[in-house]
DNA sequence: GGAAGACTTGACCAAACGGTCAAGATGATA
DNA sequence: TATCATCTTGACCGTTTGGTCAAGTCTTCC
């Protein structure tokens, strides 16, 4: 056992610093503007290495960006968590906003590919993303049938969400500059997150319950 | 005068050609992702001739930029147009979908700049957008002050603004995926944009004057 | 020790790309 | 027709880049 662990081992952590090394660069450069030679100089290998783990430049592409949706899916259940709109959608935008904080590599990747017109995430648009987001415009109408929201176009409400939540990753170049050129405190990023939080319920018509001076939630600890 | 008319008149076109090639390839493919063959391809003539006009795939992508940001800029101004939060709102939103709509190029290329930090628009994000930015922040935290909407963070609503309509030209391709494969008919659209201005201004609290029929204020005809 | 397999790496290659160049086409003027 | 300037274009070049390869090293197990 010792044998296959150890093997496993050297790959399992090669391959875990190449794939972060991977995300960094795919999400500054793009597809095309990453080089396998940059991506291995910022992993500490020789691009020869690199290729042994990853046979080719698309490969590594794509293991990535599964990675990338499988986070973007964990985040997405947190819509489900509960039947109260605002306590779905409180936590759903908060999710959002704490992963384009936390993991704005990831979401990049995803705007880059979308920007592009997807040619390597076709397949999830079509089912995983169509059916999810489905399933949830089905939710949200059920909550405006039973007068729980205001009679808005859930789809439309769904691409605030993403879009605003996912500016505050894929934008944060334009927003640190527009901030002096500082990443935003904790404290401005609170209060983003409280400003969304608030014009998307006050948006829909849900008068808040909860008082809006916490706004963590309970989102992820850190 | 015929012969400078003449001279200039083939330049005129043929650079009007090859900007129009540019920014639907620079939009698809990035600046990296794009060649100046295809561009050449995509407006009709030979990579040689391009470089006649543009010396360097940088000079052309600058060019491209640069037309794009005074385009938003006329945009921009819509803003301006008079003092009452629910109109300018109305309309700024409106314009920038429409601009969305009908020019979704432009957006893709600025989009594909700020997820790469902004490698050649940097200069702009300091200057004319931040400054264009503060003072309307000033204006929203005017008509706050005033009580005519309610107090939330205005860069945050600006962003959401921004984030939510470019979303459409940005991520057109993930939308019409969403959609069946097919791009949103006009009604979808126009329920799109009344949907977005109805959550926005009910989000900053302000009550609409105007019948929500309508919904294409007196944006630009096309 | 030594055989076997996993891992490492410098050197190399073919393709693609940005850009150049020189030769020619076109058209206005006199 | 001759001249001049502008425009056109196929062929070409140096560099970059994705990927290969063969010659190693390191680890494990007998």
């Amino acid at each position: 056992m010792s044998k296959i662990s150890s093997k496993t081992a050297t790959r399992e952590e090669n391959e875990r610093v190449i794939l972060q090394a991977a995300e960094e660069v795919f999400a500054e450069y793009g597809f095309k503007g990453a080089t396998t030679g940059m991506i291995a100089t910022r992993a500490g290998i020789p691009k020869a290495n690199l290729h042994y783990y990853f046979p080719t430049k698309l490969a590594l592409y794509r293991q990535v960006v599964e990675n990338i949706f499988r986070i973007w899916l964990e985040a997405a259940n947190t819509f489900d968590d509960c039947d109260d709109p605002e306590e779905a959608l409180t936590r759903y935008i908060c999710a959002k906003m704490d992963i384009s904080r936390s993991h704005p590599m990831g979401s990049k990747v995803w705007a880059n590919e979308i920007l592009h017109k997807a040619p390597v995430i076709q397949d999830y648009l079509e089912t995983t993303l169509g059916e999810w987001t489905d399933t949830r415009i089905a939710v949200i109408d059920r909550w405006i049938s039973q007068g729980k929201m205001a009679p808005i176009d859930a789809r439309t409400l769904l691409y605030m969400i993403w879009s605003t939540t996912q500016h505050y990753a894929d934008f944060n170049h334009q927003i640190n500059t527009l901030n002096d050129g500082m990443p935003l405190t904790d404290a401005q990023f609170d209060t983003a997150k409280e400003t969304v939080v608030s014009i998307v319920l006050s948006g829909v018509g849900i008068r808040r319950k909860a008082k809006p001076g916490k706004t963590k939630a309970d989102g992820e600890g850190g």
